[in-house]
DNA sequence: GCATTCGAATAACATGGCATTATTCGATGG
DNA sequence: CCATCGAATAATGCCATGTTATTCGAATGC
């Protein structure tokens, strides 16, 4: 019926008192705001002013109308700064769902940066094995998933987020830490610590060895790289982690090499084609992606 | 930013879940529906929808606005509403200020009638004297002033509303009720009640006097009308009243008759113009004239 | 008393939002 | 494979809302 336009206008008139005034400050013409009254006065069939002496003097009506509007004009500013706050990602729910190996290592890093802008933003992390990601993302629990092994399901799309390779972490001053570069076979000369070979990264590296004629041997078997990472810290042994688990941060006490050969790894975003992925879920990828690319590079 | 027909069109493809359906809710066409939200998309820089399988699928992000559009759906109907009653005069204030006789009289029954279909009409009634209802108006503390008199005062506008005449009350069987007409003059003839000199009824029906070389006597001086008529309807004699007093109502106890001179009396409507005059006081001053037009005149 | 000024109204015209109809494209289902 | 349904696109129209230029009326000041 009556449109937001109009009683801003009318507000306007009232409170300037001249319409010249209130095209000034509409950043409108004069006659723009002469017609807007007269139309809505014609529209509504009420005197909202009376000319006296070549001014306009609001009529109770319009008072009482402009009064209203206010309450409009409040609703309508709060919609705006929604709008924008879904736009911006600032505000909204961001449920991610990763593996231990990524929840433990690079993800508290770049969901800190990425919150840092966006201290509205609800965040659910969720932690748990490929099928998990996949469960959660097809009931549509969970916006995007994180995973470095790529799940195959119809209704998933899957995107490379971040490229890395695997890397040896041996303790500082470790005789493998001497060399520029550590061939994986080698590891089984050391105390080293692997992955069981129905995971994704014991069958990676058993691969190696596989291709080599040789049995991987190893001391302690974990799940996740984080607890390799740490227990290598520690000064246990020595253990291949992904790049992305030890970016960024600073440890004197370990060393980090290049393995031979060069075991490429990538973080991939996983997300529903049954539902429609949800703004922020994109802007987080590439956060995630940017966040990567200018990391520091492991050395 | 955003406008309101715009969240309208969003909302209904998401409760409806086809552009099609949407427009036939709205009553437009399909390809305006989609035009809207395409448009929509581009204007905010959010995917609303995705396309899947030939249908819309609403994002995250366009259920989220949705739901906050209803508030501003709220907001705007009820704005509406307030201009549509202000129009109706079903809401607002009234503030009539009249002269007794005609507060006292007439005006309960018209207001009655008038607020029937405006129950949430707020309503003050001042009695006062002529002056008394300039002073009102030209503060501003009235909207509408009711008098007989004529009120002459820059500032003021009287408009006539009624046109009527004073009619000559007396218990029924008296011996003025078997002749068609009452001569004024034969007033001095019987116990009757009339008007202070100084009041302008007393001075009309004085005038009648004068013409005629005679001195008004009586026996009771009233102020008021309606008193007087209270009077005469109890049997303590005659009246003159002026007829929108005993409009509409049936008295067997009195007969009414037409006076000779006839002394014509206008109701006034007396507003201010140094405040513009509120809808629902318009309103009234043309309900009181049908008011009259329509009732019984006195017989 | 007359010119100036200020504000509102009007005229004539441009533009963009939002609508239309007609048509095409893509997916689904018998 | 074709019929159907829904969305998108094309071509077009109208009206709300804006523009500039001008006029009109009232108040003001010399």
């Amino acid at each position: 019926m009556i449109s937001a336009r109009q009683l801003e206008v009318l507000c306007a008139v009232i409170e300037v008192g001249t319409t010249s005034g209130a095209a000034e400050v509409l950043s409108v013409s004069q006659p723009a705001v002469s017609n807007m009254i007269r139309h809505m006065e014609d529209q509504i069939g009420l005197s909202l002013f009376v000319r006296e002496r070549g001014r306009l003097e609001p009529t109770p009506e319009a008072l009482h109308i402009a009064q209203e509007a206010q309450h409009l004009f409040m609703q309508q500013k709060r919609v705006d700064k929604i709008i924008m706050g879904l736009k911006g990602g600032t505000i909204g729910r961001l449920n991610i769902v990763a593996t231990p190996s990524i929840g433990y290592g690079i993800l508290p890093q770049v969901l800190a940066e990425f919150m840092k802008p966006r201290p509205r933003l609800q965040l659910s992390v969720e932690l748990g094995s490929v099928d998990e990601i996949v469960e959660r993302l097809v009931s549509g629990r969970s916006d995007i998933g994180l995973s470095i092994t790529r799940p195959r399901h119809t209704g998933l799309s899957t995107r490379p987020m971040a490229e890395g390779q695997m890397v040896c972490v041996c303790p500082a001053g470790h005789e493998l830490a001497l060399s520029q570069q550590v061939r994986v076979v080698d590891l089984n000369h050391v105390q080293h610590i692997s992955y069981a070979a129905h995971t994704p990264l014991g069958q990676m590296v058993d691969a190696v060895f596989v291709e080599a004629g040789i049995e991987r041997r190893f001391f302690c078997e974990v799940r996740h790289t984080s607890t390799a990472l740490e227990m290598a810290a520690s000064g246990l042994g020595v253990a291949l982690v992904d790049s992305f688990a030890v970016l960024g941060r600073h440890r004197p006490e370990i060393a980090i090499r290049p393995t031979h050969p060069r075991l490429p790894v990538t973080v991939h975003a996983v997300t529903s084609n049954l539902f429609p992925t949800a703004n922020i879920a994109i802007r987080f990828q590439q956060f995630f992606s940017e966040f990567v690319q200018g990391a520091t590079p492991p050395a």
